[in-house]
DNA sequence: TCAAGTGTGGACTCTACAGTTCAACGCTTG
DNA sequence: CAAGCGTTGAACTGTAGAGTCCACACTTGA
């Protein structure tokens, strides 16, 4: 899907230019960003690009795509740290909560790349748009519920449709900060992110607490 | 600020270039949209709109905060409209919230331009962004939160921090939809924003209710 | 060690676009 | 009704960037 020519390239290029890839579009956005630019930043030369990738567009989805399966994977390594045997609900959610918005700092540039998909999405191919959803924010986003469900089922929380549970905890948490700092775009003072996050977790278990 | 010749060009002509622009900006992004094209589109030389304003970025930014007012407006009218008299709570909470998300498909090319800022604001100058946001989301959010104290000193609702209590409301409604439309870009079938919508409230209600 | 074949690099093409120049037009004002 | 000036439009300039071409080098297999 990604890559056209099944055995071409050399894989450490080929993680070279991912790499560059997905710095210069994450500072540059999709049409500022250079090809000649991400050849420089991989050491590089443009044809070696496309000869790894169909064009421009090919490198960016799959740069994008590749970040969505990383960020996804990280997300249910938390999820297994913090909400696979539950301590204290309160504590153990806000923890999860607050490395899950976290970790959208630590990828600035996925970030910078998501917030261009949001932007073009009426100009990505419905298809590969899509995908991408499906690998990133929506599987991201549906993990939680199983999690939940599982402490409404040893009486932690009050049995509920556990989708639409994380949904609103989602809202509540990690959605209300993205919002704010346009994904870590415009980060916001740490100690504010706490209480943000904190406030939702509560307002989350009055919700569905006990 | 946004018109560095203050008495220079035409009103009907700068409402063309303006209107012009937000359809262009709107489906091209700001870096694909052609200044010629938005001159073409309005009918006006590009030599007219740099007698406008000084450049394109000017004109982008301009635009948008155009844009922002209008919006802003839009969902004053619909507050005052919706929540000055209340009948039924959970009905005038849902029928407000109802249109308030219908705003977002009736400025389609202002929401385009949303996400575009979204996408760019690391590259925005500081001074505007923020400019924009007060016109803007941050506005038209803090407008509920009167509306909402009124209601719980008149026992409506319970009493508790109305600017929070707004904040939960546009989470649960609006940005749940915003968040997995694109804005509008990707839609969804209406009788699921109906049902978001109504879920939304019913939820908010669950907090606050009573 | 040598030859075949594949990936690589830098120069090249062609298009597109931001911003300017200058002559003519029309609106306002006396 | 006429003069003057601000506004307009089409052609022009310079630059930047996406994708290609061809010669070379390096890996791979005998």
């Amino acid at each position: 899907m990604s890559a056209p020519h099944p055995a071409a390239g050399r894989p450490e290029k080929r993680r070279a230019i991912t790499g560059a890839a997905r710095r210069v579009f994450g500072n540059e956005g999709y049409v500022r960003a250079g090809v000649d630019a991400i050849a420089a930043e991989a050491g590089v030369s443009k044809r070696t690009i496309y000869n790894h990738f169909r064009d421009k567009e090919d490198l960016f989805l799959s740069v994008a795509l590749e970040g969505a399966h990383e960020v996804t994977e990280t997300i249910a390594r938390l999820l297994d740290r913090h909400l696979r045997k539950i301590v204290d609900v309160a504590d153990d959610l806000t923890a999860f909560a607050l490395e899950r918005v976290a970790a959208v700092a630590e990828f600035p540039e996925h970030f910078a790349l998501v917030r261009t998909i949001e932007a073009e999405a009426a100009r990505i191919p419905p298809a590969v748009l899509e995908e991408w959803i499906k690998a990133g924010p929506q599987t991201a986003h549906l993990r939680l519920a199983p999690y939940l469900a599982r402490m409404a089922d040893d009486g932690l929380l009050t049995p509920e449709d556990p989708e639409r549970a994380a949904d609103h905890f989602n809202l509540l948490t990690v959605v209300n900060v993205n919002q704010r700092t346009f994904y870590g775009a415009i980060p916001l003072p740490p100690e504010q992110v706490t209480e943000l996050v904190t406030d939702g977790v509560r307002t989350f278990l009055r919700l569905y607490g006990r």
